[in-house]
RNA sequence: CGGGGUAUAGCGCAGUCCGGUUAGCGCACCUGCUUUGGGAGCAGGGGGUCGGAGGUUCGAAUCCUCCUACCCCGACCA
């Protein structure tokens, strides 16, 4: 485990300071609680939405745009939503600056007030549910399967950079359905879809289930999400799919004909992750020496660094190196090859094994002579060398052996820190001295869950749906219960 | 918003208590030579309105007042 997430010396900006900026990942700017995302981290982003947007579109979804402002009257118009959001907004009143009268700087132009604030959005259900109504009129304009890639802002009291942010890059998707079972499909679809990129793309293992009510989405019936286990025992939630009934249809007046001809509310999902995926992921797989990224999401899969002394030793080996990338290339395989002049060997090792790029091939005059390269693996750390006709196939097995090999160990790891507890005492001392999920019965009232969570700081990350039903007492008052719950601290 | 802390070069810090030459150190950066199979060595060099605004003083990074930003702990949260 990487002492960077456990030392209490190391606190996140050390963190960030030593991993994140050295790897090229993130920089805080000036603006309160917001990040740049430097160009390495962003093409880990990127990878993220090309292979989240293919899912979307197989299961028949599709992209749209919506504005980033939101008239505040929209807002009201959901009771539970505007509870929920309404503390953490930043809303614009005014349109035009001018310069101060005293001639220093420049000030709010108070003749530019606006006559209705504009909410920046946090999310988008009230702004899409208002256009919606007018795209929405017979069960033949159903189902509406749309999904937006875009900035929100959430004024957090604390921020936490990539886990909590200011403003965070997102997609949301809102859907709108004729019936109720189609929308309860379609929030299972979608959360089904979630866990297979967090497990087979991003190597991290997750539980799926129902939030409490305590822990639901301003405005839905039901939430799913999915949860998954950092190295320091503190849990994340890594992305939520809601069922929203007709609440935001009724807010919005969104009403269809249906084939008998009566007039019903449209019944609706929204669903979303984030930029927090990138911290999940360097928070999941990291060790000492940097990021390790899981093949099918590293921006570079492979790199390619030459040892020379000279010019014409750096030309033989161009010509190797650059035969090895094109034949890997042919394979789907993103190659660089590094050939900088400016920094030596054991630099560029350190700099990619900080980057987490997967596989690394060092060919030097040694394996000119022998007809070999060296291999290293960023996820074991082991090196070889092989002969240079083998590399193309067995760089090949790697990328999928790599990206196996980083999940199994995140299972393993999940599954030692994941434990059954009975009692009270069990429960107190699992949370404070060693983390993970607990596994423990809960009389299913938020009183119980409110007082757990106020003891302990401990909340529930998910009713697991479809687990085996087990009766027994709480943990904490005793009463009877129908199935344990996932209890942990999260993020 | 409550409690605690910090602000000095791109990054990390010393100097502040006890005011006094030209504000230092490490990394990074630039130049030259030697190097290149695990973060190179030597020599030389550049870079600072000491977070901001007032005040005290012959003199302020240092003392006083106000402001701002950031970090940690809480409440909030994808």
């Amino acid at each position: 485990m990487a002492d960077f997430l456990t030392k209490k010396e190391d606190n996140y900006a050390q963190w960030y300071n030593d991993l994140v900026v050295k790897a090229n990942l993130a920089e805080n700017s000036a603006v309160r609680g917001c990040m740049v995302i430097k160009p390495y981290g962003y093409a880990i982003w990127e990878k993220m939405q090309s292979e989240l947007d293919r899912l979307f579109k197989s299961t028949g979804h599709e992209n749209a745009y919506f504005p980033l402002f939101i008239p505040k009257s929209f807002f009201a118009k959901e009771a539970a939503h505007v509870e929920g959001f309404a503390k953490e907004c930043a809303v614009v009143t005014h349109y035009r600056l001018k310069n101060s009268e005293d001639g220093k700087g420049i000030e709010v132009d108070p003749d530019a007030k606006l006559e209705e604030e504009l909410i920046i959005r946090p999310t988008s259900e009230t702004i899409i549910w208002n256009t919606y109504k007018n795209w929405i009129q017979s069960y033949r304009d159903l189902p509406l399967l749309i999904n937006q890639w875009a900035n929100v802002v959430r004024w957090e009291m604390r921020t936490r950079l990539f886990l909590r942010t200011a403003e965070f890059l997102w997609q949301e998707g809102h859907t709108a359905h004729a019936t109720r079972e189609e929308a309860l499909a379609e929030t299972k679809t979608i959360i089904d879809l979630y866990a297979h990129f967090a497990e087979d793309f991003m190597g991290i293992p997750v539980l799926k289930g129902f939030k409490s009510e305590s822990e639901r989405f301003a405005g839905a019936v039901e939430t799913w999400a999915i949860e998954a286990l950092m190295q320091d025992g503190k849990a994340l939630q890594a992305g939520t799919s809601h069922f929203l009934g007709q609440n935001f249809a009724r807010a919005f007046d969104v009403q269809f004909t249906n084939k008998s001809g009566k007039l019903e509310h449209v019944w609706s999902t929204s669903w979303g992750v984030s930029t927090r995926l990138i911290g999940a992921l360097v928070m999941a797989h990291s060790d000492n020496d940097g990021l390790v990224l899981p093949p099918k999401l590293a921006p570079i899969q492979v790199v390619i660094v030459p040892i020379y002394k000279g010019d014409s030793q750096l030309d033989s080996i161009s010509e190797t190196a650059l035969k090895i990338k094109a034949d890997l290339e042919k394979l789907g395989i993103r190659v660089k090859y590094d050939n900088r002049d400016t920094h030596k060997p054991g630099f560029k090792f350190a700099e990619y094994e900080l980057k987490g790029v997967p596989v690394r091939l060092a060919i030097g005059p040694r394996d000119i002579e022998n007809g070999t390269v060296e291999l290293a693996r960023r996820d074991t750390r082991e090196k070889e060398t092989i002969s240079i006709d083998r590399v193309t196939d067995h760089v090949n097995g790697l990328m999928s052996e790599i990206q196996k090999n980083i999940y199994n160990k995140s299972l393993d790891y999940r599954e030692k820190n994941t434990y059954k507890v009975d009692s009270w005492n069990e429960f107190t001392d699992s949370i404070e001295n060693r983390g993970g999920f607990l596994l423990a019965h809960w009389d299913g009232t938020a009183e119980t869950e409110e007082k757990i969570k106020n003891e302990t700081k401990a909340t529930i990350r998910v009713i697991p749906v479809n687990n085996e039903k087990e009766t027994g007492k709480c943990v904490y008052t005793g009463k009877p219960s129908k199935q344990r719950v996932v209890f942990a601290r999260a993020y």
